[in-house]
DNA sequence: AGATAAAGAGACCGATCGGTTTCTTTTTCC
DNA sequence: GGAAAAAGAAACCGATCGGTCTCTTTATCT
């Protein structure tokens, strides 16, 4: 890697949490300046624009938080005790300064930033689609419940996270984040998990 | 109400939308001035600050919002269904443009505006009490479960609208607004109404 | 109707905004 | 090690930012 482009990457790992904590408007240039210690010229040398580092550094936030969250998970075969290890994840494990990506840069680029907004679409999708993955996986080695509607779970979970994670930032405290966690947990039990013996014995195609 | 009263609430309710819309930086007043049709001076005149006048815009916007969320529930007796008209109301009633005031500015203020934080953490305890109201009502009639915990019920109800709302703005349809109040729908009939005969009949003490 | 106070227009302020340009310094490659 | 290219510093740009000040206009009240 030329000492262009590990530059390059420094500034957007740099930007990142401060585009996250103030949003788009509120993160300057100059602050970005500060936060490396480049001068302007060094910095517009990689980027042709403000928008075109904050799509880059939204997409730096992202891979980093959803990395977090799904630490772990490759190593738990059954697809119910992963979906709660990714709930877990999103909980426990702290991301970027400033909450989630997700979040902050929806509300903030629903106004007036296409080019950010599309790459919060896409994250969004990504999110959906590998819970939705889990959930089909559950369902074909019988864990889960067979008739639910993926797309409308994958969004309750979702959006139970998102939400409380919002009430937790105003009241400053993981009291609403523990109380979707625990929710969300009992939800999977009662509404998702498949009752009778193949939840409990191994999934059948494994033994 | 004099001019200046009248001027001053104008441009409140003028200056609204916008912050709902594009946030505190994101809002200038240079676009105030547009939509008000006044010069600086003018508007200066009637606020100290631009913080100011964005924290009574957001006042404004929340008891719009909020004023839609509770229409109709005064004539529902049954504390059920008024929290269930409650759920359709923030589902179906449009607000102001921008969506939820509360999600907007909650993400905005969070880092570095006190006073507007402030606001929002005095509409959200709003939402919160009325909600805790109408549950504890319930509990009391015999409608509702008397084991539950209303301040977590609230969170939930509270946070699963507002993720809803998050992906349905990403998305830009309605989706999973609309599949969180089946989801809550569900969730107060199954895991909050009280089984037995209280909750058929009409609840004991109004007969 | 006239005096007085309130309201608003609009020029003006310094600071900061995102972005560009030029020139120097540092890599990089042969 | 020396030439060519990449990277970065720093001055500079016009526009816009929030905010102030003065002066005119419009309400308000007796």
């Amino acid at each position: 890697m030329s000492k262009g482009d590990a530059t390059r990457q420094r500034i957007i790992a740099e930007a990142a949490p401060i585009f996250n904590q103030r949003g788009y408007e509120g993160c300057s240039i100059q602050a970005i300046m500060e936060a490396t210690g480049l001068e302007k010229g060094g910095i517009y040398r990689h980027f042709e624009s403000k928008e075109e580092l904050a799509a880059e550094a939204f997409d730096y936030a992202w891979t980093f938080t959803s990395t977090k969250r799904r630490q772990n998970l490759d190593s738990i075969a059954d697809p119910v005790a992963r979906l709660k290890q990714h709930i877990a994840n999103f909980v426990t494990r702290t991301g970027l300064p400033g909450g989630c990506p997700l979040l902050n840069t929806a509300v903030d680029a629903d106004n007036g930033n296409p080019v950010l907004r599309d790459r919060v679409r896409k994250a969004l999708r990504n999110w959906q689609i590998m819970l939705r993955a889990i959930l089909e996986e559950g369902m074909q080695s019988g864990a889960i419940c067979p008739t639910i509607d993926v797309g409308a779970t994958a969004n309750h979970i979702i959006g139970g996270l998102e939400g409380a994670m919002l009430i937790s930032r105003i009241e400053r405290n993981d009291q609403a984040l523990r109380q979707a966690l625990a929710h969300l947990d009992a939800y999977i039990d009662v509404q998702l998990r498949q009752p009778g013996p193949s939840s409990i014995s191994k999934t059948p195609h494994e033994n």
